[in-house]
Order: structure tokens, then sequence, then C-alpha cells
DNA sequence: ATTATCTATAGATCTATAGATAATGC
DNA sequence: ATTATCTATAGATCTATAGATAATGC
């Protein structure tokens, strides 16, 4: 299971870089797969096993499994969220931004369920890791409330409910996996428009725009 | 640290019987503070002596560490499902109902952080567990629904949405602790309201509404 | 006599490391 | 010569249980 994107640090010069690296993205991959299943009491044997590499490579990488696992979802995290970053950079109404988010976001999850799962396993720590998603989403939401768009407490506050309830609906999409749920989906987009405090006429038809170029067929 | 309520299963009749429960709420209640603690991978030796029990008692009441901590948390929901379904069931407009168990929830886990952490640390499991909190927050979304009040899809999705915003505000808080956060609440309660569908003016003025009664003194 | 806790421990499991092996770089 | 992986293993740690101890019930 490749989790959304391909080998991070890999293209060290050399062959013995891009082994080493090669191994690393091994045991990375092997560690998300384990977060998502919500088996991260394994062994470290257990985990060698699963990337398919020597028992004792684990230390050249990692110091121990706590080390590994808080890497695999570090690195889960920042290449989802850089994703996401290039979808909206170009967005200039914030609240089409956030829109555009909550609904892709949702759309990858569905479609990468492997990913969702390590995401809402990690319980709140995708809230509070501090990486390119949450960046992103501060800026996004702090501009909506500085031009009077959004009518919400602060760009701390907005994320933190609007990016729970994305993990809670992701939950529970993951929970029963319905055969269609775009309707659904953006129907709940409209709902977080509404609490950003856009009148329902103008989130719902914003909820309901055709997603943008640069959205991959895939979650069209 | 007891968490929410007091000793479950207890008042078995006899010594003996009072006595079983004892220990075993001992390590109940060291469960859900290692749980809250995020540390679900320490050894049974470590959880006895946090209990202060032998242990070998642990075998008479849990086969495997998985078990006790799955009955510590199950019981912490459920203590704290029945207090919030107490609450509200006599209060008839479901907005209201909605808005004053939002404003609760977070007032109660300001309160106390270690049942907080208990679940923020649980990930989606809080918003997954089938109990008494669930169960009435389905009813009481489903009958906003159903009169017309709330504009959601259903009242599983609605549920999603607005518990792990609860969720994510509660991470959110527990992370950067303030000293005062009713207004910031309660500007919340009144996003999470139009989410539902009720118009900027109505849900702000609702959202505002004292506490009623039942409340205990210190989340008024 | 029954029930539950507690201590002690055999056996299983896991971690961390040492040293061998293999591949590349110069 | 250097770098990384791999195998093997000593020592540490953990689990599950057996049997002793203590308290209650009848």
């Amino acid at each position: 299971m490749n989790i959304v994107h391909g080998i991070q640090g890999a293209s060290h010069a050399g062959r013995h870089g891009r082994r080493k690296a090669a191994t690393r993205a091994a045991l990375i991959q092997a560690g998300q797969q384990l977060i998502a299943e919500g088996r991260t009491d394994v062994s470290i044997a257990t985990i060698t096993e699963l990337a398919d590499v020597g028992f004792g490579s684990f230390y050249n990488h990692f110091k121990t499994k706590d080390q590994l696992f808080e890497a695999a979802f570090a690195e889960a995290m920042e290449s989802f969220g850089h994703g996401l970053g290039r979808l909206v950079e170009d967005v200039d109404d914030m609240a089409r931004a956030v829109s555009i988010g909550f609904r892709v976001i949702i759309r990858v999850a569905r479609a990468k369920p492997g990913f969702a799962s390590l995401v809402t396993r990690s319980g709140s720590a995708a809230l509070q890791f501090d990486g390119a998603l949450r960046r992103t989403s501060l800026h996004c939401i702090g501009r909506g409330i500085d031009s009077g768009r959004f009518s919400m407490p602060g760009p701390e506050t907005a994320f933190a409910a609007i990016g729970g309830s994305l993990l809670g609906v992701v939950t529970y999409l993951l929970g029963d996996p319905m055969s269609d749920t775009d309707e659904l989906v953006d129907s709940l987009a409209a709902g977080v428009l509404r609490m950003l405090g856009l009148p329902d006429e103008e989130a719902r038809s914003i909820a309901h725009e055709d997603l943008p170029e640069g959205v991959p067929e895939e979650y069209r």
C-alpha cells in the first residue's frame, strides 16, 4: 500500500544512497500500514518482515518504534498537505478554497482508505500536526476572516472545528462505505460554509460548483 | 484521577463482591489514566503498580491489556453519556439541546482534562462508540431534521460532523489552555447551529442563552 | 469451603548489538 | 576502503500461570 505518493527522500546520488533510501521507504510504508490498521504494538521484527528488510536494518534508520511511527505519520501528512496546497493556491475566494479542500479531502479519503485510516486512527494528532496542511488551512481561513467573509472567533478555532468535522465525516464514511457520496459530501461542505458565516443559499451554490482543473480525474 | 464519575459496577452484596469491584475499578482507572497519557504500550506490571494491586489480580478481571483498555474507554464514555443525556432530556427545542450539549461538553473537557485527553487520544473511537452519547445525539439531531428545523443530509453524518468538530475544539483547547473560553465556545456553538441550518441571528441568540438548571455549578 | 488477592517464576518474546556478508566507490 | 544490509544471539523484559496467603461465608 503506497499511501498518497511515492518514495519521499529518494534520489540521493549513488547506488548506496538510493538503496538506503529504498530501505527507509519500505520501513516507513510498513509503519504507515500498521498505523492504518491500528497495530502499532507489534514487534520490530514484525515491522521489518512487513517491509521485507533484515531485522538489523531497522536500527540503521530509527532508534525506536515510536520514532519510526512518528516519521511515518509525518511523511504521510506532509505529502498530502503539499498536494492539497497546490490545489487551492490560485483560488482567490477563500470560501471556494475551503469548499474545495473539504470536498477533495473526503474524495481522496474514499479513494485511499489506507491513508484515511492512518489519519483517523492517529486521533487528534492530524489536527495538531504542524505541517503544510495546517499552515495552508490557517492561511486560507485567516484571509477569509480578515476580509469579513467568514465570521469566526479566530483561524485556530475555526481550523479545529472544520478539521475536526472533516475527520468525523471521514471516520463515518470509512465505517460505512456507500456507493455514491458526492452529493452527501457537497451538502456537508455547504454546512461548513454556513458555519463559517456564509448565507445558506450562497453556501449551497459554492459547495456544488465543479471542482477545478488541478484535481486528478479520480477525485472529480 | 477519578474520571467523570465514581466506581461503576460496585455494590455487589458482601465484602468479597465489594473487594472484587474495588480492584476492578482501580484497574479501570489506571487504564483510563494511561489512555489519557497516550501510554497504552506499557506492561501489565506497570498497570497493576499504578492501580496498586497485585500483578496476578489483573488476570482475575481481564484476559489481555486490550480488553482492559477497551473496558476503561467504554466505562468513561458511558458514564459521561448518561450524564449528558439527563441534562438535555427535557429540552424540547432540538437546537437548544444541541447547543447545550456542545457547550457543556467543552466545559467539562476543560474542567476534567484527564477525561478530555482520554477521548481525544482515542481518536475516532469516541465517534464510533455505540453508547448513550451517540444514541442521545442521533435522537436529538434526527428530531431536529424531522421537524424541519435542521437541514442536513441525515442524523449520522450530522453527528459525525458535529461530534468531530467538538473533538477538534477540545483537542485545540487541551493544547492551549487559555483562561477564559466561554465566549469563544458560545461563538463556536453558534457556528454549529448555523451548520445545522439555523439563521445566523437565531443561532447566536440560542448559543448565548444561560445554561439550564441541571448543569453543575462548576460548568455554568 | 469458597473466593479473591498476591508473590514467584518458567517460558516466551523482544530489543539492541556485534560481527559477517555483500555491494559500491576510488 | 567504505557503506549498508543481514544473521545470530545475549540479555532484558514480559506474559500467563501455579500455588501460597488472606479474608469471608456458612
